[in-house]
DNA sequence: ATACTAAATGTAATCGATTACATAATCGGC
DNA sequence: GCCGATTATGTAATCGATTACATTTAGTAT
């Protein structure tokens, strides 16, 4: 392996000066930076980054800790997250957790020996005080998900506001009963979709029994099964809201096995705006979340802590915005 | 910080046991073994993993090439890359290449650097001798593309006999006029599932006509637009092979624009059994490649090549089986 | 030409764990 | 209790780039 001293050598230079002409050209006299630069394409000299990263303590790299990369919301995310951090000459570490905290922990301990820059945390296991504890000594980004009240710079976007549209939405077309399929209730954003939901029955004076919130995990299949608790009722809701788009069709999978049209007997409405929703039949209306420009923001929000900027502001509300497309019956309505 | 020496100290010991406490304890006795771990826990000491990382010349990180990490292929291969490296103590250092070749070799001069122990390539830009030779000088494994005659270690599944094996299956039910929408040609992956597909026709003497081949690009949409074509054919195929699912997708939506439907006027099979295609209308025939196995795999090919083991074998298939389900028209026929 | 400032380069310490080699402690057998 | 073998521990060099500080060179004004 050619190291700097022997490029310095060769050069007739010292390795201080070849090390100059790396990190800080301008600071070496153009002569003495093309000779250098001749001997380093002449050896096809490469530093050796560990040293570097020993020497300066710091990696370029940043962890990005997320529950599921297999889940097409986090690794959109994630494409956003690694854009940016390409473009920046970043490196990406990306650590399954699988929910497990102790996954989580384990990821933390990268931050503290210093494997890593910063972090960005898309997962929400930990506890709001460690949290808090860790991004008092290191630079980390919440993305997706909007703690109250805890300091630490984060990216989401406001889920009881888009739930609550996304309600409102199905009591403007003119529903009265309306059910709502609610994510794991461990999760803070399922926490908040049902606030959003609740707060729209609520305003609007709509009828609601606790019966017509049911908590699923996430997946098509809970979102079939909870729906078949409703069908089982007396009267079952002419609506659904839920809390992601995969839940959104299996529930819609569930209303159709059973004779249902949709959106004719029943609207759904469902969240994240994944690719499928709009492929999928009748297309789904959704919010979307800006996936990958959270993913950006927040690289772009831990590139600036990294750096040493420090933010008053610390909240990044992205924009959401409601999709209509057919599985809620507005197209069909304005054409009657 | 706390260091090593710090440790020793207080100890009373050298630093040279405090590191055999840590990398090889059944070297050191008992009681010092004890005594060192209590001061360790005392002080709450982290060992500096960069001046480690720079003295022993490696990083326990492998570099995962990916094209992007937002297709669900891909990401569900990373998913299992993810999860034996994280089991085997290492980590993974994340790379988007958007198909960008110079990407590629940035990537690759990670490796000479030494900030990673090994690369998994799932991209297929690079030249054939370009792979070559870094496989020779670097623990290297690719996944999901075979390439032919070539020394390097790779995990795929057989393209060509189970593209054979669709189109075959078309043709068992009777199909005469058989279309396939092949994915970018540029694609080795994409060339090995026309072969197959060929191979199925000539073999089972059914008509042919190069127009009933037509280039995609891996998107819905551009199954959509091919599917649009055949259906302006004077004879239209009354069968479709789609090199992926997404393209399968498409193409049933532009039959069922033009009132046909599927599978009764037209039986179409995909690749690749993304999750949506079960949630799919009709639920997609296609085949399941084992995108979380393969990833596992080439995870673990790569950590016995980082453990110095040579491989006598290189090319490693693994089982892709066609899932029969609804877009095929095979169950219909079954209760006719 | 001189004196002084600014720019360019060099010298050598430094980061902290690892490990080859040297030395000391322990053990078993007689 | 002594010797050789084995096991445990210590000493100190080492990995290679970075950078504080020292020194030299170039530039400018008088």
């Amino acid at each position: 392996m050619v190291k700097m001293s022997d490029v310095a050598k060769i050069a007739n230079v010292s390795t201080a000066t070849v090390s100059r002409v790396l990190r800080s050209p301008e600071t070496v006299k153009e002569n003495t930076r093309k000779k250098v630069l001749s001997v380093i394409e002449e050896l096809n000299y490469q530093p050796n980054i560990l040293a570097r990263h020993f020497r300066r303590n710091e990696t370029n790299t940043v962890l990005v800790i997320v529950p599921n990369i297999m889940n097409t919301v986090f690794s959109e995310i994630v494409g956003g997250i690694e854009q940016a951090a390409s473009i920046s000459g970043y490196k990406v570490l990306l650590r399954n957790t699988n929910r497990d905290v102790r996954n989580e922990y384990e990821a933390i301990d990268h931050l503290k020996q210093r494997q890593v820059d910063g972090m960005i945390l898309l997962s929400e296991r930990l506890e709001k005080q460690t949290i808090l504890n860790i991004s008092q000594q290191y630079p980390v980004v919440l993305a997706s998900a909007y703690i109250e009240g805890l300091k630490v710079p984060t990216v989401s976007i406001d889920n009881i506001s888009s739930s609550r549209e996304a309600t409102e939405h199905l009591i403007k077309l003119g529903h009265k009963r309306i059910a709502h399929i609610c994510g794991s209730l461990f999760s803070l954003i399922s926490r908040d979709r049902v606030k959003g939901f609740n707060q729209a029955i609520y305003q609007n004076e709509i009828q609601m029994e606790s019966v017509l919130i049911q908590e699923g995990d996430f997946t098509f299949d809970s979102g079939y099964n909870q729906m078949l608790k409703f069908l089982a009722l007396d009267v079952p809701p002419t609506a659904v809201f839920a809390a992601n788009d995969e839940m959104a069709m299996g529930a819609i999978k569930a209303a159709k096995e059973n004779g249902l049209r949709v959106p004719e007997d029943l609207a759904v409405v469902g969240f994240d705006n994944i690719k499928f929703s709009s492929i999928f039949e009748p297309a789904l209306t959704t919010i979307a979340q800006p996936k990958y420009e959270m993913g950006k923001k927040a690289m772009e929000l831990l590139l600036e802590q990294m750096k040493g900027v420090v933010h008053t502001k610390s909240q990044y509300v992205l924009d959401s915005k409601l999709i209509i497309r057919e599985s809620c019956g507005a197209k069909m309505a304005e054409l009657v």
